[in-house]
Order: C-alpha cells, then structure tokens, then sequence
DNA sequence: CTCATGAACTAAACCGAGTAAGTTACTGAT
DNA sequence: ATCAGTAACTTACTCGGTTTAGTTCATGAG
C-alpha cells in the first residue's frame, strides 16, 4: 500500500533505476519501445515523482514565498493584499507555482520565515512588502542571496529588484483637480508614518500644495495605522479644528469610507462642506453614498506584474532592476465637489 | 558560497555527521560539551535543516494545502474566502504551519493539484470547500488517504471530516423575522445551485415560509453565480415582477449591495418599500445606507476551527468526524422594517 | 576482418539528513 | 585482574530520485 517509486517501476520493467529516470524525464538513453513500457508502468502503478527527493538534487520547489507581517483576522478586511495576492495568484497559477503563504507577528519573525523556507528549499523565492526606512529584511534577504522582489519604490530596496507605481503623480494630480475645485485647505490622512510609501506620499502631497502657489493651499498631515477607526478619529479631530480642511484624500477606502460616516454624523454635506478622496478603490468606495472620487490602480495588475519579474528573476532571465507600473488614477465621484464660497 | 549542511559541520566539530544529527536534535549519545560545541558552531556557520533531505526520511512537511477553484482575478473581492484563509492563517501561525494556495480553474485541476502535493509529500493535508452534489473530490481524497477537512455540511462528505455551521437554523431565524415584521412575500437571491450549502438553504428557506402557516407567505428563489452584477439582475427582475416581493434575502452581502443600489435606482424606498437582508457581514454591509440587516458569523473563527482539526487529524489525534462551530445570527440593521400596509 | 562510433542501457555515487548497529574507552563491581 | 555495563561516539545504510561513468552490443567505415 506504499506509494510507488522509481525502483518499483525499474523492477517491473526489467530495467535499472537510471533507464526509468531517463524515460520519465524525456531524456535521451532509452528506445521508444522501452520508453513507452515504462510510462505505461508508471502509470499503471500511479507513481508521482516525491518532489522532496528531486529537490535534493536540487530540483525547484515551484513555490514563492510570501510572508506578511499583519494581523491574520485583520487581512480578509484589506482589499489591497487580498487583491495583490490575487493578482499574484492569477500568474503563478499559469505556470504551475504554488504560493506558500504565512502570517507572521514581526520582521523578525519575517526575515525568520524566509531563512527557513530557503534554507530548506521549499521557496524558489519571495516577495517583500511594506519596506520601511532602514529595513532590516532588505539586507537579510540580500545576504540570504534568495530571489525577492520588492513590491514598492526602490528608494530602501538597496540591491533588490523592485516592481513599484508612481504614488507622487497620483497625489500631484488629486492635489491639481482639488486646487482647481477651489479648494484652499487639504488634509491628508496617511498610513504608517514609517513606511516608505508613506514617506514618498507625504512628501509628494506637500510639494504639490505649495506648488500650488506660495501660501496658496494650506495643507495638514495626520498619520494613522490605515484601521477604519483610526481613519474616523483623525477626521473627527480634523473636521473639529478651527481651521478645518474642505477636502480630505485618505491613505486607503476602509479610512475614506469611515471618515465619510464621520462627515455625515456631523451633519455636513459631502462634497458641499467636505471633499473626500479615497487612495485604493474597492467596491466599498462605490456603493457609499455619495460613491467616493478615488486614485484607482488595477491591483491584481500590479501583483501580476510583481510575479512576472519574481518568475524570471528565478528562471536566471536578464530582468531590468526596476519595473514601473502604471500609476493610480483619478476618478471623480460624488464625493468631490467646488469648495464652498470659491469663486 | 554553499549553504552548509551537517557534514561541513561535522568536518569542523571533528565529529561524524551521526554526532552532528544526535546533538542537533536534543537526542542522547553525544557529551553536553560535544553538543554546545556542535550548536555553537552551527550557529556560526548559519545551518538550517533542509526540509527535503528531512521529507525523504519521512518527516512533515509542515504545510497545508488549499487549492481554490475561483477565478483568481475576482478572489480579492470575496469578503468569505479572505476571512476564511485569514482564520487558517492564524491557527497555523501558532504552530508555524504554512500555508499552500493554488486558484485552480476547475475540479478536475483542483484534484489533480492535491494529488500532486500529496504525492509529492510537499503538504500534510487539506481543505475541501464548496462542495457540490456527487462530488468527485470526495472520493479521490478518500482514495488519496490524505488528511481533509471539508468546510461544509456533512451530507456530501462522505467519510471526511467536516466542520460545518446550521445554515438552516439562520435562514429559519430571518424568515421568522420578516414574517413577524409582516412580510407575506419573501424571495431568497441565492448562490450557485450546485453547491451544497445552496440546496441546504433553499430548503431551509422554504420549509420555514410554509411553517409560517398553510399559504400564509409566498416564497420566491433566485439563483445566482454570487457575483454582484447577477444579484443586481436577478433583483430588478424581482423589483419589477407584477407580485414584487416585500423582502429580498440575499446569499452575500456583495449581492444584497448590488441590490440595494438597484432599488434605490428604482426609487424605492428601503426598508419602508423593501426590507433587504445580507448573509455574511461585512465591512461593505455598513457602510451603505441604510447599513444592512446581516446574517453575521465570525468567519475566521470558522476557518481557524477548520485549522485546529485539520492539525489534529494530521497529528493522528483522535477527532470526532464532524464538528459544528456556531450558527450565523441575525444582525438587524436599517434595511428592515414593518412590510407597507401590514397591521 | 577489425576497429571506431554511438545507441541503449547498468552500476554506483550522490544529494542531506535520520538512525540502527557496531565500536571504543572508561567505570565500577567482583 | 577480569568482566559487564554504559556513555560516547562511528559506520553504514536508508529515503527516492538524478547523474556520472562505465559496459554491452549492433552498425558502418576502412
């Protein structure tokens, strides 16, 4: 009742264990005749290759790696991953790959994650997402000499291949539509002020709002853990200032959607009183009423892209260090609107 | 450059690689000065067991499988299967346990992947999901003789495990509700009919309208593929037939959005005009207006529940055959209220 | 008729661990 | 002094494939 192998096959076929690998391979060193005999056995007997003895040998394990540091019971609510791995999944699943997936409480526990599974081969290489400033899995992986793709800008990424969108354009043109609205006092609610993409966003939000004009465009920062809780905290702070913004762009829909719940408890018209701009659209943006004006980016596109690169950087291809994606887009919604008393 | 294995270290340590084994694996035969002295140089070289060489001497693999016959493109936007992986993951983080996912087109793919996982000794066991009426992948588990848990009622399990919740218990729960609120026409927007846990509540939701007494409320079902453009469909169908129902319950809370817009398209009132109901709660649930009356579970509870008995199945724990986690309860929310014209 | 060539195989080493069985060397009892 | 017993190892084989280095035999050229 034990599964077969190739020694069963050989013994079956009155040939030597070399013969049967040779066959089953397609490799050269067997007649038709025998050949044929022996994929008859082996399928007759049900054999499958037991991939951990090839991978001894140094076979692939047709496997990536991706180890997210994340709450688990929070994932199924972040349309962004569930959507990038989805993406992921549509061009692994094309060739054949696997995605072994593991949630994970720390970096360390991360980087932890990714020795082992390379040490014991079971990955032929991994993503890293989410780089922070100073990111210690950048040189880890490095040094493990494991194929990686970082999903994000390549400013932390140091040697490692990156597949990255231009967040700053995408900011520069929701400033631009906003400013052009009327608008004279933007916030922004940002996500994790150590991310790198955070950092970018910010940066990329500020100079846009003094292009604008010298003292044109007043703008306001507030970070939060992207949780719709914090997103509705940071607009009830916000919308209760003296000098409350008119228009609000979110780091993602879970905060764009709960800020507008805010918007509305505090009796104010969105977009009249308010504007929102919501970074990331998911079903969710469009079904809130008013639907919210939001950066879309194809996500599963994205994730896509990212597997392509991560494929033929594992396959020894000659791949370009850096691919850049398509940036986010601007579609206006019901959620934007001229500021109120402009022009 | 190479990675080191346990005869670099043996070499180093001037011991023979069964030293090196015995001491790295806490069994006797070695003095405590030998094994400090073999972990010390170890860690020093940075060895790490390589999981194939362990697998061929029969050892776990520390992963589970799930392969998933979805479109992949449209899995980041299914609240249940994200939740559900995300309850997985949590249970097996604790353990380190990893997680396989494949999106497979078909159920013949899907058998075709476990067959290979399992042959290939690269999973410990699996999930079976959506099962259907006759399933095949019942019987080729079986055959397989491969750890499984099926998430799902056990009727159409066979001998599998299965971890399954009363569906009918929550459907008898909402028709009892809307009867009472004095809805006398309710029509049910299911899922795929093939699936089981479609019949089961299809059933489910007739038999409670005719307990309600003899003639007393009409019943109505819709089937669907799930996707919120055909639950859309299916209720401007509704919405427009000459005996409209009063009370639109919903197989998932994309649907039961979709269908919400297309009656406020349609300019009617919810809930004065339509009372609706999701099953499944999420996020997308309420935020709309008005937030959504909803069938609620904790689904990662559900999928971690599936985790623990899969884990234990694979440990050769004794299990019983089928666990019942809890039911989905009613949440009511403002998309019901008294049917116009009842009192 | 002999030798070179190559196709079709076989035997055995190898990958990196685990492990049963065998070997030392030392301790302690008789 | 001798023997049993045991700790501390070593040796060698195992897992299931892949691969290298032969070996055998038929064929064709010289």
């Amino acid at each position: 009742m034990k599964r077969p192998t190739i020694a069963d096959i050989a013994r079956r076929a009155g040939v030597s264990k070399g013969a049967v690998s040779y066959a089953l391979n397609g490799q050269p060193g067997v007649s038709k005749a025998t050949r044929a005999n022996i994929l008859a056995i082996s399928k007759e007997l049900g054999w499958q290759p037991n991939s951990a003895a090839r991978a001894l040998n140094g076979a692939r394990a047709h496997t990536i790696g991706l180890a997210l540091f994340r709450p688990a019971r929070t994932l199924g609510m972040e349309p962004f991953f569930m959507e990038l791995i989805s993406g992921i999944e549509a061009e692994l699943a094309d060739r054949s790959y696997a995605l072994m997936l593991q949630v994970v409480t720390d970096h360390t526990q991360e980087i932890e994650v990714y020795r082992r599974w390379w040490g014991e081969g079971r990955v032929d290489g991994a993503f890293l997402v989410d780089l922070h400033l100073d990111d210690a899995r950048v040189e880890a992986m490095r040094a493990l000499n494991m194929p990686v793709v970082v999903i994000g800008h390549p400013s932390q990424a140091g040697p490692l291949s990156t597949v990255w969108s231009d967040d700053g354009l995408a900011i520069r043109e929701t400033v631009e539509y906003l400013v052009a609205l009327g608008h004279r006092s933007i916030a922004r609610v940002a996500g994790l002020p150590r991310l790198v993409h955070t950092t970018l966003r910010d940066q990329a939000f500020v100079q846009a709002c003094q292009d604008a004009g010298p003292g044109r465009v007043e703008h306001l920062i507030a970070h939060t853990d992207y949780t719709g809780e914090e997103g509705a905290r940071m607009t009830r702070r916000l919308l209760s200032s003296p000098r409350r913004p008119t228009a609000i762009v979110y780091d993602n829909d879970i905060m764009a959607v709960a800020g507008l719940s805010v918007a509305q408890e505090m009796v104010l018209d969105v977009p009249a009183d308010l504007s929102i701009v919501a970074w990331d659209d998911s079903p969710l943006s469009q079904v809130v009423r008013p639907p919210l004006t939001a950066l879309t980016r194809d996500i599963p596109a994205y994730g896509a892209c990212a597997a392509r690169q991560l494929l033929a950087l594992i396959a020894g291809e000659p791949v370009v260090l850096s691919v850049e994606d398509r940036p986010a887009t601007l579609i206006p919604r019901g959620s934007t609107g001229p500021a109120r008393g402009s022009r």
